[in-house]
This record gives structure tokens, sequence and C-alpha cells, in this order.
DNA sequence: ATGGTTGCTTGGCAA
């Protein structure tokens, strides 16, 4: 029991917004049946805040006394989280754009240590088409640097958790109309072909499908410009959790906090939790 | 086919 852990990865879309809904995310029942203990550690997207107004104080209140913090004004951002040590970790400038998509550490918890890497995959822009859309070829290069770099400064055997939005929805009922969304940007075939690549390459689990069986919709974003996102249900399953082969044995439970999404002046996004016995 | 909403900022992107 004292060596599980809770890991949660949430696009909040602005920190500054979200300091209470955070609050209320450390006291939900994450699985269902479980006691609440609270995520260990957090993995945000989109904070959409320098370092230097970064709610610090707010998340060190809720008993996260480790933070990392990597933001620029307006736009992306990432930070970890947790009540475990945290070591940075060095990694590349993806695309070479310094553009605050991504932070990794090591987490000293009471069972051993793993090597976390939250990301924010940039989201690709309207047009599937590389030749017209520049941000498209982004995203696309992105997940292809992504995959080199794992294979080639990894190895299956480490202990890794690489988690947070990924802007692509894999499966066929990782989206609302498998059909219709075939031309729309996270869903396209060369899309999901990049993810399976970087998937395969380190031969990582998907710790939230390890549960769900693939054939049931599971959802994560569900679009701010609908009436009644629940009644409409045009979702995406865009936040992923995956590990390598030595910590799928450890795999407990997987969940996504749907009810996040009725939350007052909430992200479109859902927290997505992966609890992990280590 | 289009528009629908939100956030960062106050005009127009980005998602």
């Amino acid at each position: 029991m004292s060596n599980r852990l809770t890991l949660t990865t949430w696009n909040v879309n602005s920190v500054r917004l979200r300091v209470e809904l955070l609050k209320m995310l450390t006291e939900a029942p994450l699985h269902d049946g479980e006691m609440n203990r609270g995520p260990d550690v957090l993995c945000l997207q989109e904070t959409k805040a320098m370092d230097d107004v970064f709610p610090r104080d707010a998340v060190l209140a809720l008993g996260y006394s480790h933070l990392l913090i990597k933001g620029m004004k307006g736009y992306n951002g990432v930070a970890i989280a947790s009540r475990f040590p945290l070591t940075p970790i060095d990694a590349p400038d993806w695309c070479a754009k310094g553009d605050c998509r991504h932070l990794a550490a090591r987490i000293d918890t009471p069972g051993q240590s793993i090597e976390l890497h939250n990301f924010y995959v940039p989201a690709g822009g309207p047009v599937p088409d590389r030749t017209k859309n520049p941000k498209f070829a982004h995203k696309l290069d992105f997940v292809t640097a992504m995959r080199e770099w794992f294979t080639t400064a990894r190895k299956q055997s480490d202990r890794i958790v690489l988690c947070g939005d990924l802007n692509i929805a894999p499966g066929e009922h990782d989206v609302w109309s498998h059909s219709y969304m075939q031309k729309i940007v996270s869903h396209t075939p060369i899309e999901v072909e990049h993810l399976q690549a970087l998937q395969s390459g380190l031969d990582w689990t998907d710790a939230v499908r390890h549960f769900v069986p693939s054939d049931q919709k599971l959802f994560s974003w569900w679009s701010y410009r609908s009436q009644d996102w629940r009644l409409s249900n045009r979702g995406l399953r865009l936040d992923h959790v995956w590990v390598t082969p030595p910590l799928k044995p450890a795999l407990l439970n997987a969940s996504h906090l749907i009810d996040a999404r009725d939350w007052t002046r909430t992200s479109d996004h859902v927290p997505v939790s992966v609890t992990l016995n280590l």
C-alpha cells in the first residue's frame, strides 16, 4: 500500500484560472470504489503562464512540495508537481523551438525511482497537410523526434512513464466518430501512424487502455463549442499515460475524471489518472 | 459547409 503512486495528467488550459479546481482534483475520488488519496504527482499542460506568475504557493499548499515549471507567455507551458522528490532530467529542445512543451524528471518514491516525461504535443492547426500547414508539419516532426530520442537515448528496460496531451486520438473508439474524424486533425491516419511508431519504439503500454477495453468509447476532451458537451458527446481521447515494459506489471488502476468537465469554469480536457504499485 | 467557445490580452491568434 505504501508504495502506490498515483499520477494525474491534466491539460488545464491556464493554470492561473484553475487553482481552485486543482484543489478539487486533490479531493476527488480518482478511481471508482477506492479511498481517495489524491494524485501523488500532477502533470499539467497549457499552463499559459511565465514562471514568475505561476501560482507556486497555491500548488505547494496542496501538498506538492516538489515543483518543476517551464512556462512562456500566453501559450503552451508545462509543470510537474509532486509529493515525492523530483530531479530534473535534461532533454532535447524539440524541433529547436524552445517552446515549453516538455518536462522530464526522476521521481524518488518510497519504493523506487522512475523517470517521468510530461508532454504537450503541438495541436497541429486545422489543415491535415504538411505541405500546406506548417503547424501540422511541426506536429508530425515533433512526434518523430520523440520516437527518435526515446529509441536512442533510452531502453525498453528503463522504468519510464510518458504522459500528457499528445493531441492525437489513435483508436477507433478514442473518437466520437471514426469515419467523420478521418480527415480531422487529431485522428488522421498519418498522425495515428506517427503515434503508433512512437509507441512501438520502446514497446510502451497505454496504461488506460490496459484497463478499459479498446472497443469501449473513452474520451478526455470535449470542445467548449457545444451547448451540451455530455449530450452531443463529440469527444476525443487526446491525453495519455504510457509506461515502459518494466512498469506494466505495476499498473494497478486508471481512470478519467469525467465529472471535472462539469466543474465551474473548467478546462476542455479532463484529468487522467493512473495508479502504479511500485 | 459553417459556426460554435474559451484564454491571453484588448486585436487576433491558438486551440
